[in-house]
DNA sequence: GCCAACGTTGGC
DNA sequence: GCCAACGTTGGC
């Protein structure tokens, strides 16, 4: 019954801005089974924030499920699970991990708790805290 | 570059 | 089926 979830993405390889370009993309290339049981329980219109790990992560945009699971083309093997995702939104400021590891309402997120984690569900409290961490830097401005 | 966390592999 | 060794991810 999840409605929102995340993806990591190293923005060296396949980054926000990438995604942006193409529009839509392929989430492919999963192969942990964790992360594919969450790929498998996506819907159609849910939203997935788009995380970039490596030198500065942060919490860059937001995504949407554009077509639910189907069998990843990179494999041969039937249990591997893509989606296609497309951009949504980016974030009006990006959401540092440092600023989500301070924020209490996120203490409890996969993304601080299982850091290996690549697709992972965030719950309705965890998804509008990141936006008002994500907005409030508007005010300052 | 190091290290912690965690997944996978292979010997027994 | 256990566990040690090893590989990978990802933060710092």
């Amino acid at each position: 019954m999840n409605n929102f979830w995340l993806v990591k993405s190293e923005p060296k390889e396949y980054g926000w801005e990438d995604l942006l370009k193409t529009r839509s993309a392929t989430w492919d290339g999963v192969r942990n089974f964790q992360a594919r049981n969450n790929l498998a329980c996506m819907k159609k219109g849910d939203l997935v924030y788009f995380y970039h790990s490596g030198k500065n992560p942060e919490i860059v945009g937001i995504a949407k499920v554009v077509k639910e699971h189907f069998q990843d083309p990179t494999s041969q093997d039937p249990r591997w699970l893509s989606v296609e995702l497309a951009a949504d939104k980016p974030l009006t400021f990006p959401v540092t991990l440092k600023e989500i590891k301070k924020d209490k309402r996120l203490k409890e997120m996969k993304l601080v708790k299982q850091s290996r984690l690549s697709v992972m569900p965030v719950t309705e409290e965890e998804f509008y805290a990141l936006l008002s961490l994500s907005a409030k830097k508007d005010v300052k401005l």
